[in-house]
DNA sequence: CGCCAACTTGATAACATTCAATGTAGGTGG
DNA sequence: CCACCTACATTGAATGTTATCAAGTTGGCG
């Protein structure tokens, strides 16, 4: 039963066909920064929006490359990274639909990223963007407002990073997902993990070593139950909450 | 003489005296968010601004506190941080003249703001801001590229706070003092901590002592020297470099 | 059915924290 | 003006959490 609902989060790859994007029928727009757009408009962004599929693993954009175009992902899910010289990497975001990529750079990205599962994105020229989002006030309110939430979010990752423990990361990763599917109107009972646990680890900062063994910890526990290695199960919410507050 | 410089950088506590703000004298304008302001809307902008000074120290805003008002830096200098329930504490930026406060929330701080130095912030009306801001799309667009900038900083923060060992990441923080006053026309060759030791700690996820004992070793070495426990002389910038990237 | 990547588990080691004591500087009052 | 006081900073020793190194195990996929 459970199971099934989250098949249904995972369906067989079925990529956009259409050679000429319809922003009208985009199963993100409402998620995304065109909801800014009026509607009436959508055909002029249209005409510089081109669908691009990704299959898993497949990298969108390297960190440094110089920057050409945004994106927003219509369906799947990504991760975004940074790397040190010599390959150590942090994770910065995991994105789903609705979220955009490039929000933050200047003349070239300042991350790589790549699909996690397989994914359909949007592919908007940079330039053309720009303008549009010049004639478009309200497409501009929304960038900042998407911007602003996605500074408070890394301001919560920094309290992450620099002062918790292992075990109060795990938690608060795992509730991050548990309340992104509840926004989304699902419930947060189960928790398909679309990513590694190498992934994970670069997100919490980290070992895969730690990671896994934290789980296995709060599986004990009784907080979570696994089914595989990819479906968590929610046992015990409170105490996710409480663990990833740090008042335990 | 290199005293001398940096005794500039710290004059005796001058606040503003005018009872009306007056925009178009402000020092910090051209700096901040209200650069994209024209400039025959400042007497607007300046009828719900008003000067606020403070002393070392001094809160300014409170994490949670209902949010009425934005703020702008005109001089000195600030930590803004957010504290876990037990107390520990994640600093997530220190705030100069032109940087502005507020950009991300929704009703409520999501963080709190200290003085560091004495300090005076240009205090806006939240709701008549919003008004200005709606009118002056070039302000918009300043505060999202300010949000974007803020998020790519915020970024190269998770990466010290999730990858980076103690002693890069206070090359990292040295090498980001050394930059920004660099930006603001002055040479890097001393750098005035306005901070202490504690707040650099809970900046790079470490603790005060081992902040001290990393501040020793870099100087032992020569890269750094220090006069008092505030002044830092940079020795071998380069050197601050390459670690702080971690190529050592 | 078997292979390979991903994951788990175990033993050891290291880096940073914690606990503790001492040192130093700026500010206040006698 | 100096001594004292309090904050802050430094240094040392012991501890601990997480990383590292090293086997094994699982499971998804051809």
């Amino acid at each position: 039963m459970v199971v099934t609902a989250i098949q249904e989060v995972r369906p067989a790859f079925v990529p956009f066909q259409e050679k000429t994007q319809n922003c009208r029928n985009c199963p993100a727009r409402r998620k995304s920064v065109c909801a800014g757009a009026p509607v009436d408009e959508l055909d002029r962004l249209a005409g510089f929006a081109s669908p691009q599929q990704l299959m898993a693993g497949e990298t969108l954009i390297h960190e440094g490359d110089e920057a050409s175009h945004f994106f927003t992902i219509t369906a799947g899910s990504m991760k975004i990274y940074k790397l040190l010289p010599d390959g150590r990497r942090q994770v910065t975001g995991f994105l789903f639909q609705g979220d955009f990529l490039g929000l933050a750079f200047d003349g070239s990205y300042t991350y790589s990223a790549e699909a996690l599962t397989d994914t359909t994105v949007c592919r908007l020229a940079k330039r053309q963007f720009e303008n549009f989002v010049d004639d478009h006030p309200a497409m501009e309110r929304r960038l900042r407002a998407m911007a602003s939430n996605e500074l408070a979010a890394a301001q919560d990752q920094m309290v992450l990073l620099g002062r918790k423990t292992a075990l109060e990361r795990l938690a608060s990763f795992l509730l991050g997902l548990i309340r992104r599917q509840e926004r989304l109107g699902r419930d947060g009972k189960a928790i398909r993990l679309t990513m590694t646990r190498n992934d994970i680890a670069d997100y919490l900062g980290l070992t895969t070593e730690t990671v896994s063994r934290t789980l296995t910890g709060v599986r004990n526990q009784g907080v979570i139950a696994l089914d595989g290695t990819t479906l968590v199960l929610v046992r015990d919410r409170a105490r996710i909450e409480a663990i990833a507050q740090g008042s335990c």
